[in-house]
Order: C-alpha cells, then sequence, then structure tokens
DNA sequence: TCTAATTCTTGACTCAGTCCACAATCGGGC
DNA sequence: GCCCGATTGTGGACTGAGTCAAGAATTAGA
C-alpha cells in the first residue's frame, strides 16, 4: 500500500546490493539465509538452516550461524528470543514492531508499535543507561490454544 | 511507601507459609532457592545453585531446577530471559516491573512500570490471543560500559 | 507412628550454540 | 580474464543450559 511518505530504499531492493551496501560480502550462503529468513518469519535457526538447504543444496550450520550473527549485526536481520525457547529471526526490520507469543503453543505473531519511533517507550528511570531500543513482547494464550486448555 | 491501598498480604510472610498457602510442600530445598533468588536479583540457575549449596550444604542441580520451575509456575518468583543469557530469577512479583539490560555487559536492573497495572499496555492488534502479561526489556548501554565503547 | 504421595538425588542425555584449523570463495588490481 | 590476499565456509569436536528417568529420601495427613 503506497502511501504519500515513500520509503527511504528503492520499493525493491536487490538482496545483494543490500549485503554490499552494507559492506558485506555476497555469497550463496548468506543469500539464501536472507532469503529463509524472509519466508518463514520467526524461524529458528535450525529452520533456516533446513531452508537453506533445500534452497542452495548444502550449507554447515556454522554459515548458517555466522550468517544470522553478522546480517543481525548489519540491521538486515532482526534476533528475539522468548522465554524457553531458541533464538527466532525476522526480516522485517526498522519498524520497531512487538511480539505477541502463545505461553501453550508458542507461536509467534507480529504486531504494531503504536508508536511507532524507536525507542518507543520509555523508562520511568533510566539509571544512567542510553537506551536504543524497547523491546516488548505480550504472552497470553492464542485462539485455538484458548479452546482447548481449561 | 505505604500508601492507602495497602497490600493484600500481611507485610512479613513466612517463607514456609507462604508455599503451603500455594499448595506445595515445604522442603528446605524450596526455602533456600526462595532466599537464595530474593537475596540476589537477576541471578542465574547456576548462581541459585551456588547459593542453595552454600546455604544448606547440598543440593542437586535438579532439584534447584525444579524448584525455580514450581516456584515461577505458582507465581512467587519470575523468571526473565534476555537474548543471548541464560534464564534469569528474581522474587520481586506481582508490581509487573520491566528490565533494563546493558547489551555490553549484560547487567539487568529494575525499573518501576509507569502504569503499574498487568498488562501495562495494550497491544494494537491482538489477534485473538488473551494476553495477561506485557513483558518489556530496555536495551542500551549502562553508565560503565558507555565510557568504555565507543 | 505409619503410609502414600511428593520431592530429591544421581547420572545419562539432548539441544542450541561455539571454537578451531583448514579449504573454498570473493573481488579488487593487473 | 586471471591472480592473490582477505574474507567466508566446512567439518568435527566441544561447551553449557536444561531435561529425562529410576530409585531413594522426605513430607504431611490418617
Amino acid at each position: 500500500m503506497p502511501g504519500p511518505s515513500a520509503q527511504s530504499h528503492p520499493v525493491v531492493v536487490d538482496p545483494a546490493q543490500l549485503l554490499r551496501d552494507t559492506g558485506l560480502q555476497v555469497t550463496a550462503q548468506r543469500l539464501a539465509v536472507l532469503r529463509a529468513v524472509t519466508a518463514s518469519p520467526h524461524g529458528t535457526a535450525d529452520e533456516v538452516e533446513a531452508l537453506v538447504r533445500a534452497d542452495i543444496g548444502a550449507v554447515s550450520r556454522q554459515a548458517v550461524y555466522d550468517a544470522l550473527a553478522i546480517l543481525g549485526d548489519k540491521g538486515l536481520i532482526r534476533r528475539i528470543q522468548p522465554s524457553r525457547s531458541s533464538a527466532r529471526f525476522e526480516s522485517r526490520v526498522g519498524d520497531n514492531h512487538h511480539h505477541l507469543v502463545c505461553r501453550a503453543c508458542g507461536i509467534t505473531v507480529d504486531v504494531d508499535c503504536a508508536v511507532g519511533e524507536r525507542p518507543c517507550l520509555h523508562a520511568s528511570d533510566d539509571h544512567g543507561f542510553v537506551i536504543d531500543e524497547a523491546e516488548v513482547i505480550y504472552w497470553g494464550l492464542c485462539p485455538a490454544c484458548r479452546t482447548i486448555e481449561p
């Protein structure tokens, strides 16, 4: 839905160019990791590894972890880790959205941030910290689990 | 700071009674875990285990994990798990406060919730979930790390 | 005090993630 | 288009947090 305020980057960004722009070498593994994270938001490293392997035939687990780490560092993907879950990754970045997690089945869905800017909340007392992000996880029961659980 | 609205339980609660009231058997291990979590907020399971061992002489790791899990289930302690950290536990419950975590050194401090009631925030779209908690982690750099890092 | 149910101990095991040394690949200069 | 140094990826061992399971010890109600 194109609105009056256009995004700062082109509508369709070439993933290879995206990597180059960030100062990263372009490799088949990194491109495949980027595709996997985009195709399957909130996937674990294992799931990403499986998708990448299905995509380009073979990868080492280490390459997947390396790519996830460096892409995360550069801000091309985001890493979240709800309690009792292994790390999950998503390619939706920059809009500072939040997450809704089901206590029963663990399903994770995105929720828009009502404020929109980061950090979207201000701590009542920052204890001298320089805060750059407020990460919010809403915990509850999803519609499916709500009907099963008492 | 006692205000006009008093807490629902007595000012000083006997820990053993607290366990009994929750329907749990009172054991030396559980009492020691409760003491350890209170004495060292935001400690990991390993740290709790060490404190408990120093306190009552010996415990199995399993007993510590069992106690942390059941005390968490019953709401006597809270479990938090910031990204890239193992689980941490605290006995300050019921006031729905939040946390401030340093990206560099990992130090965790409490921040009061500006709203006070749970869930203190409302998701912009609940996707049909029944939300009972909004967990907020503020990420940044603590005063000490701010002077070291560029 | 006795007894059934709950809890703790011990030790093996799983899973996510990391470390390391060597091989393969990328990409800027010729 | 080819070379070469720097960056990445591979394979395999390893770590740390947490879980499972069977039997021994403890708790609490009769």
